[in-house]
DNA sequence: CCATAATATCGTCATTTCGCGAAATGACGT
DNA sequence: ACGTCATTTCGCGAAATGACGATATTATGG
């Protein structure tokens, strides 16, 4: 369950409060059809610093948004897509259990 | 469209947002089954002052998660479950957007 | 018009988040 | 082992957020 500190799992909590940032949002756009992005490109790309870039990278990673591998000295980020998804579930759950919202479809049947 | 400041709708941003915060989403677990709770009922369920209460409802307010109904004195506020499911719907077509996650039924059919 | 009750708004302060530059870490070639 | 490059972590000041108390607003009854 993992469920933690408050009523809302947590990991629902770090999804939601690693994508409620503007420049974290603008992160994720860069990641379109399946890219494959370093620090580097991401800092350059949104004119940021690598630091800022890389603390950015660390928490969508570490809310499962994201996935990085290393290939020698960089490291590649790329969308978990199983991670949105879960995200997503997640709350929408959260929100179903709290409101109903007459008929919504769960896992399209 | 209404398409605002940053890469990701306004309306999909102020829904992320106001559910990104502890308090908010303690808020929104007293509204489970339908329930219309006061400002002053949401302020004592969680020990916060009236006017934390007050400005927390019209966050999730003005994110359409919540709806508010005045009745002489005392303002009611309740779940908004087409809000809620605008907001989610939203939020997906973001991320898929982002990173279409191999097969996700769009609107289950 | 004034009083009263429930919310909403404002001013202020504590806490958190964000961005940067600097220093530390990791991974490889020499 | 050392140097180098990409990334990460650290320390700091700036901006945003959250909570409170005080004041303003709204909606009635007298």
């Amino acid at each position: 369950m993992t469920t933690g500190t408050g009523p809302l799992d947590s990991d629902v909590q770090d999804f939601l409060k690693a994508l409620a940032s503007t420049t974290r949002q603008e992160v994720m756009f860069l990641f379109n059809g399946d890219a494959e992005l370093t620090v580097g490109e991401v800092a350059e790309r949104l004119s940021l610093a690598p630091s800022a870039a890389s603390t950015h990278l660390a928490t969508l990673r570490e809310a499962g948004i994201l996935v990085s591998r290393r290939e020698w000295k960089t490291v590649y980020y790329r969308a978990n897509p199983d991670g949105i998804l879960k995200g997503l579930d997640g709350l929408r759950d959260y929100l179903l259990a709290c409101c109903p919202p007459a008929d919504y479809h769960r896992s399209c049947g």
